[in-house]
DNA sequence: AACGGACATCGACGGGCGTCGATGTGTCGA
DNA sequence: TCGACACATCGACGCCCGTCGATGTCCGTT
């Protein structure tokens, strides 16, 4: 053998993304991938009070309530919006600080060197 | 019944993002839903030279070769790495427009408005 | 107290995804 | 030419996820 480990290796420096990162980011990213979720977090966050109660987001998609709560579940759970009951309705705001942290993620160094 | 379908809306003003839109950003965040890609993508993005090849990345995993390969894939297959095969190995690198696309989208007013 | 509406939860179903071992394809060296 | 290596592809398996109908819980109204 010709010891091909030693070529083609370039070393990889040292600042990647570490496992407990990368775990802890992944379902942040899941969260927000899927199309239904994109529309709920752009609805939210379009609105003119900058929240939105679950029955107008229900009449924007051809789904089920059960399936809108889901999925309002998902990002709620994953911090990317904010909950408040106010009497019979249920309110949901989007949390900035959650996006910001999303976006930074690709322009930190580790991912986005230029 | 006192009408409960006038009282709680907020119109949620125009500029939210489409179905379309939606159903096209999806895919390229699901493809960085991953812990496993999160940190391929990572580890190319911090090499020396810009790229890595497939048999240094897969020493940095507990996975089969196969697992690699193919994750590699999904993210070539969604813009985000670059593929080039020089003499037995083969190279990849990431894509900064498409991680920049990204980036975009949690800046743009449609999802993170103030 | 009784009814109805808003929203959440539950259980179930189907499809997609991550992982694997095995195999195929292309390249280089002996 | 033959063998070894790097990487891709191919089923197959188990599991998670999106969706649904049905049901539960809370609140306001009458």
């Amino acid at each position: 053998m010709s010891d091909p480990g030693l070529a083609c290796c370039t070393p990889l420096s040292g600042t990647a993304m570490s496992t407990d990162q990368a775990e802890q980011v992944a379902p942040l990213l899941k969260a927000l991938a899927d199309p239904v979720r994109l529309r709920l977090l752009s609805l939210i966050a379009s609105s003119t009070t900058g929240e939105a109660c679950v029955c107008d987001l229900n009449d924007a998609f051809d789904l089920t309530q059960a399936t809108i709560s889901h999925h309002l579940k998902v990002l709620h759970s994953a911090g990317l919006l904010d909950r408040e009951k106010r009497g019979v309705w249920v309110y949901y705001a989007v949390r900035p600080e959650a996006l910001a942290a999303v976006a930074d993620l690709f322009r930190a160094p580790a991912l986005a060197p230029a």
